[in-house]
RNA sequence: GUCCCCAUCGUCUAGCCUGGUCCAGGACACAGGCCUUUCACGCCUGCGACAGGGGUUCAAAUCCCCUUGGGGACGCCA
C-alpha cells in the first residue's frame, strides 16, 4: 500500500481502569499506521461516564502508553470538556427533525427489553415517540433524545480489514443519542468527536463493528464526511475467548495479564511487548523482529489478518529474551535496578561497571528482568546453604583439596582477571583431574554459588573478586569439615 | 435467541485477491543432537496444519455453496 494522504487517527480509551492489553494493541496499530503514512496520532479520553472515570486511571493509561513508547501529536482531548459541542449537534439534529425526544419511562422500556430477551427476540425500541408530532411533546417530563433512523441507507460499508460488511436493518434501532441528564451516549459522542477532530481512519477493536452502521448514518445526518473504518481482530486469552479483567488470577498462572502495567512488573522490555503485540494479527513476510523505525515503515492495514489472536506468553518471552541480548549491558543494568530492589538488593551504589559485568553474564540466561534479578542474587549474597544433592555429588571426601588449592591461587594470583582465573583452573584440572575441568569447576561453583548452575565460573570469580572468593571458600571449607562457620 | 464476523501446524503466521512453482514456508513451543566447566546462548535435525463435505476446473490451501466449530455484538457502558 502506498502512502495515504492526510491521515489522522486516534486512540480513545475510557479511564475506568488500567490500560487493557487489547487497548494498547489498538493504540499501537493506530500509531504505527499514522507514522507509516506521515499522519497524526491523537489521544482522546472518553470520560463522559462520570461515575466510573477517574483521574488516576487517566494517569495510569498515559503512563502505560508512554512506557511502551507511544507518542501522540497533540494535547489529549477530554470528552468531558466538550459537552457544549455535543449539545450543539444534538440541537441541530432535533431542529432538523433527524432526532426526536422520547418520553417513554426507562423502567417501561427496560421491562419491554426483558420481555424481548425472555421471548428470545431482538429488542428494538418500538418508536412510540417517533410517531408523535414534536409540538405535542409533553412539557416538563424527563426525556432522552433518539436518532430518527432514516428509511433509506447504504446496504453495506467497506471495512479496511474485514472487507464488505452488510448493514442490516435489524441493527438500526432508533438508538439514544442523549440521556435524560443530557449527556451524550457513546455512539453519539464518538461520531461528533471523530468528525470534528477530522479523523480520517477509525481503527478500533472488532467489538465495535456492529456500532459502525449506526455511526455512519449519523455522519450522514450531520453531513460530515464518513471516515474509513478498520476493525481489528481482538486479542484473546489462551482459551480463545475475549480477555476478561475478572479472570486475571487465572491468567497470572499462565504468565499473561490483561493489564499493560503487569507486563512491566513481570520484567518485559517495552519494545519487546510492542514488537510482540504488533506482530499479533499483523505480519510482514517471515520477519519476527522489528525495530521501531522498521515498524513505522512497514506496518500497514492490508497485512492485518481477520482472525483473533491468542496471547502466547512463550513467544512473548522469546521476543523479550531476544531484546535483552540485543540491548547494551549498561542499559539493562539500569533497568534491572528496581527489580533487584524488589529482592532487597541495592545495586545503585555499587562500583561503576560492577552491575554491567553481572548483567553481561546473565543476558543469555534470562528471559525477563525479573528472572535476571533472581539469577543475580548470588553475586550480592553469599550462599547460606548448599544444594544437598549437589553436595553429595561434588563434595565427596577429598574435595576440600580442590577448594584449598583454588583458595591458595586466589591469594597469590590476580583473580579479578578472567583469563588468569581460566589459566589457573585449566592447569589445576590437568594436574588433579586428568584434564576434566568439570571436576574442578563444579565443587567450586557449589562453594561460590550454592548450586551447580551459574554463568561461567571464570566470569563469576572475576566479578566476585579474590576477597569474596576466599570468604566463600572458607565458609564452604568449614562446612566440609563439619564446622560450619 | 437474533444479527455479524472468522477458520493453514498447540500458538503467531506466509501462501489465498491475480488457481498450477505448496505431498504447504517461517517463527514460538516441544523432542533429539552438536558445542561446552554447569546452566543458558548459538547451531543442526525432527515432530506438526490447509476443519468437514460438495461443487467449478485439465488443475484448488487458493474460486462458489453447505455443514461444523470458534468469536463478537445486541444498554439512558464504552
Amino acid at each position: 500500500m502506498s502512502a495515504i494522504e492526510n491521515v489522522r487517527v486516534r486512540f480513545a480509551p475510557s479511564p475506568t481502569g488500567y490500560l487493557h492489553i487489547g487497548g494498547v494493541r489498538t493504540a499501537i496499530f493506530n500509531c504505527l499506521f499514522a507514522r507509516r503514512h506521515g499522519g497524526e496520532f491523537l489521544l482522546r479520553i472518553e470520560d463522559t461516564d462520570v461515575e466510573r472515570s477517574t483521574q488516576e486511571a487517566v494517569d495510569q493509561i498515559i503512563d502505560s502508553l508512554r512506557w511502551i513508547g507511544l507518542d501522540w501529536d497533540r494535547e489529549p482531548v477530554f470528552q468531558s470538556k466538550r459537552l457544549e459541542i455535543y449539545q450543539e449537534h444534538l440541537e441541530r439534529l432535533l431542529k432538523e427533525g433527524q432526532a426526536y425526544r422520547c418520553y417513554c419511562p426507562a423502567e417501561e422500556l427496560e421491562a419491554k427489553r426483558q420481555k424481548a430477551i425472555a421471548a428470545k427476540v431482538t429488542y428494538k425500541y418500538d418508536r412510540t415517540c417517533r410517531k408523535r408530532d414534536p409540538d405535542e411533546d409533553p412539557a416538563g417530563r424527563p426525556f432522552v433524545v433518539r436518532f430518527k433512523t432514516p428509511e433509506i441507507y447504504p446496504d453495506h460499508y467497506n471495512d479496511l480489514i474485514m472487507g464488505s460488511i452488510p448493514i442490516d436493518e435489524e441493527k438500526l434501532d432508533d438508538w439514544i443519542l442523549a440521556r435524560t441528564d443530557k449527556t451524550p451516549t457513546y455512539n453519539f459522542s464518538v461520531v461528533v468527536d471523530d468528525a470534528t477532530m477530522e479523523i480520517s481512519h477509525v481503527i478500533r477493536g472488532n467489538d465495535h463493528k456492529d456500532n459502525t452502521p449506526k455511526q455512519i448514518l449519523l455522519y450522514q445526518a450531520l453531513e460530515y464526511p464518513v471516515p474509513s473504518f478498520a476493525h481489528m481482530p481482538l486479542t484473546h486469552g489462551p482459551d480463545g475467548s475475549k480477555l476478561s479483567k475478572r479472570r486475571e488470577q487465572e491468567y497470572r498462572k499462565l504468565g499473561i495479564s490483561v493489564s499493560v502495567q503487569e507486563y512491566r512488573k513481570m520484567g518485559y522490555l517495552p519494545h519487546a511487548l510492542l514488537n510482540y503485540l504488533a506482530r499479533l494479527g499483523w505480519s510482514h513476510g517471515d520477519q519476527e523482529i522489528f525495530t521501531r523505525s522498521e515498524l513505522e515503515q512497514k506496518f500497514d492495514l492490508d497485512a492485518v489478518g481477520k482472525s483473533a489472536g491468542i496471547l502466547d506468553p512463550s513467544k512473548l518471552k522469546w521476543v523479550n529474551a531476544h531484546y535483552i541480548k540485543e540491548t547494551g549491558d549498561s542499559e539493562i543494568a539500569e533497568l534491572l535496578v528496581p527489580y533487584l530492589a524488589e529482592l532487597g538488593i541495592e545495586a545503585a551504589a555499587d562500583p561503576p561497571g560492577h552491575l554491567q559485568n553481572i548483567v553481561s553474564t546473565l543476558k543469555p540466561r534470562a528471559e525477563t528482568l525479573v528472572e535476571m534479578a533472581e539469577k543475580a542474587v548470588f553475586y550480592f549474597k553469599a550462599p547460606d546453604s548448599y544444594d544437598p544433592k549437589s553436595r553429595k555429588k561434588w563434595w565427596k571426601p577429598g574435595a576440600e583439596v580442590v577448594l584449598e588449592k583454588i583458595r591458595g591461587m586466589a591469594e597469590s594470583l590476580d583473580f579479578n582477571d578472567e583469563s588468569t582465573v581460566e589459566t589457573a583452573f585449566r592447569k589445576l584440572a590437568d594436574e588433579a583431574a586428568g584434564g576434566k575441568l568439570g571436576k574442578v569447576a563444579q565443587p567450586i561453583r557449589l562453594a561460590l554459588t550454592g548450586t551447580t548452575v551459574s554463568p561461567s565460573l571464570f566470569e563469576v570469580i572475576s566479578i566476585l573478586g579474590s576477597e569474596e572468593v576466599i570468604r566463600r571458600l572458607d565458609r564452604a571449607l568449614a562446612e566440609l569439615s563439619g564446622n560450619p562457620a
